[in-house]
RNA sequence: GACCCCAUCGUCUAGCCUGGUCAGGACAAGAGCUUUUCAAGCUCUCGGCGCGGGUUCAAAUCCCGCUGGGGUCGCCA
């Protein structure tokens, strides 16, 4: 039976590149009914920490993997130093200074046959001893890794290319215990933007924390598995039990991929898009409780649903959907500058009443109903429907985007709106005058000019002084960094 | 530096094994349609086989070299 295995060391979250690591592994062992263990390399006790370990583990789950059994390496020291032990009495090994046991490398050709590059060869004679068992007693990675792998029976190891190089080094290990040698399928590389090492600028960001940026669990696992897999067929969105289904270790390809978080925000808002609204509402609701929009228990959630249908194909991370809607939870809405400026360009205080007269006559307050009535109204002032469309949208969202407006007036209810648009209405009488400020400021000026002629002609001359200091300390400033 | 891995649009990739279909799709970018703004959707455009040799009637595909990129060289994992 396909054993594999993922084998993480808690001295840091899981990033992307690690994520990818055990989805592969993961996906390889289900598709084949074979066993997915789990296996902690906690050796380095100092740098091992617990907050790791925990984020780790629930970010595996959220990601939608399951594993079938779980092995502490911490645990475990006993038996490498049995078989340390048993190098050293066959003379395979040898005890150094300060007590830490080294394996002896011979000369020889070693081969292993990589299920994704082939044959790989290495000369063992390049190869420097191989220390076991460390000064405190606590075994190396290569050698805890091969005496795992071995007693846990993995049969295949699945693992990031970067561990090519270890690999001569732990087959050594295997044939010197009599071990059977698994087969190896090493991964390419995730690389960041740059095209260099994954860093946290270039993406190596914590599963967890793309969770917190408002990623779905199936866009993050589906983007993963697209970075070194491809089904064959030209399809993006494979849902994981699709990919169980298809994987396979032959499609993985060679090549290094850069992480690319512009298409993983577009899946991530495939997914939204295509999510069952109620389940939606459900992943959107902490995030609407931490923003203050509904407290407690005792909020409608059939009205939220509502919301998220309406924003649904608009956002493309949970965490865009509290920008968006902040207006139908809060009573007055929150006004961008640009909304601001579009409400009071011009005083629309008539049409802003006639409307909301004809909203009463509205039984029904439905998108179909408003629409209908909106538009008679502009048809009777005889202006374009864009001219009151535009301030409306302003004076019930505090934004100049959003969902139709017909929909979204339905939504947040014929009371509300009513009161928003008269809000508007009160905004324009106390709203400072433009035109008025342009007036006063002009008599003020000129009247300036006319009484005190001496004084602006010497205001002038001052300001020719500046102006001719100023290049001064440019042409300074020039001469210093030129 | 030594050893190892890799090489198709800016990015992810299909095609390579088993040479012969305008090198296909997706993201991004640009344009348009739709329209009430923003999205979504639809249509179109842009853009690629790193280079040089072979083999062959024919090379992205097979072979060699070069170049470029990456990885490893810890009593870290």
């Amino acid at each position: 039976m396909i054993k594999v295995r993922f084998a993480p060391s808690p001295t840091g979250y899981l990033h992307i590149g690690g994520a990818r690591t055990a989805l592969f592994n993961w996906l390889y062992a289900r598709h084949a009914g074979g066993k997915f263990i789990l296996r902690i390399e906690d050796t380095d006790l100092a740098r091992s920490k617990k907050e790791y370990l925990d984020e780790i583990l629930e970010s595996l789950a959220w990601l939608g993997m399951d594993w079938d059994d779980l092995y502490y390496q911490s645990r475990r020291f006993d038996i490498y130093r049995d078989y340390a032990a048993r190098l050293l009495s066959e003379g395979r090994a040898y005890t150094a200074e300060n007590g830490a046991i080294i394996f002896k490398v011979g000369e020889e050709e070693i081969k292993i046959n990589d299920l994704i590059r082939g044959e790989i060869k290495f000369d063992a004679g390049l190869i420097k001893d191989q220390v076991l068992i460390k000064e405190d007693k606590s075994p190396t990675y290569n050698f805890a890794c091969v005496v795992d792998d071995a007693l846990l029976g993995i049969t295949h190891v699945l693992r990031g290319d970067d561990h090519i190089s270890n690999t001569p080094k732990q087959v050594v290990l295997y044939k010197a215990l009599d071990f059977k040698v698994p087969d190896f399928a090493h991964l390419p590389l995730i690389m960041g933007k740059d095209g260099g090492r994954l860093s946290k600028r270039t993406g190596a960001t914590a599963i967890s924390e793309w969770r917190k940026m408002g990623y779905l669990p199936e866009s993050l696992a589906n983007y993963l598995l697209l970075l070194g897999w491809s089904p064959g067929a030209n399809q993006e969105i494979i849902p994981i039990g699709e990919a169980v289904k298809k994987f396979e270790i032959k499609n993985v390809n060679k090549t290094a991929a850069v992480f690319d978080s512009d298409k993983l925000q577009w899946l991530n808002a495939q997914y939204i898009k295509q999510y069952d609204p109620g389940k939606l509402c459900d992943l959107l609701i902490p995030q609407l409780k931490e923003a203050g929009f509904v407290g407690g228990e005792n909020f409608n959630r059939e009205e939220i649903i509502s919301v998220v249908k309406l924003f649904q194909s608009r956002i493309s991370t949970l965490a865009d959907f509290v920008d968006f809607v902040d207006f139908v939870f809060l009573d007055n809405p929150k006004f961008n500058p640009d909304a601001k400026e579009k409400l009071l360009n011009k005083d629309l205080s008539k049409e802003f009443n006639l409307l909301a007269r004809r909203f009463d006559k509205i039984k029904d307050f439905n998108a179909v109903n408003i629409e209908e009535e909106f538009r008679n109204l502009v048809k009777e002032l005889g202006i374009k429907a864009k001219e009151l469309v535009h301030p409306v949208r302003a004076a019930i969202s505090g934004k100049t985007v959003g969902p139709g407006l017909f929909e979204t007036m339905a939504l947040l209810g014929k009371e509300k709106i009513k009161a928003r648009l008269n809000m508007a209405e009160k905004m324009w009488k106390s709203a400072p005058n433009l035109k008025c400020f342009i007036l006063l400021f002009a008599v003020v000026f000129i009247s300036g000019l006319f009484s005190g002629c001496g004084t602006v002609k010497g205001a002038y001359q001052g300001a020719k002084e500046d102006w001719k200091n100023l290049q001064k300390w440019d042409d300074k400033f020039r001469e210093t960094w030129w």
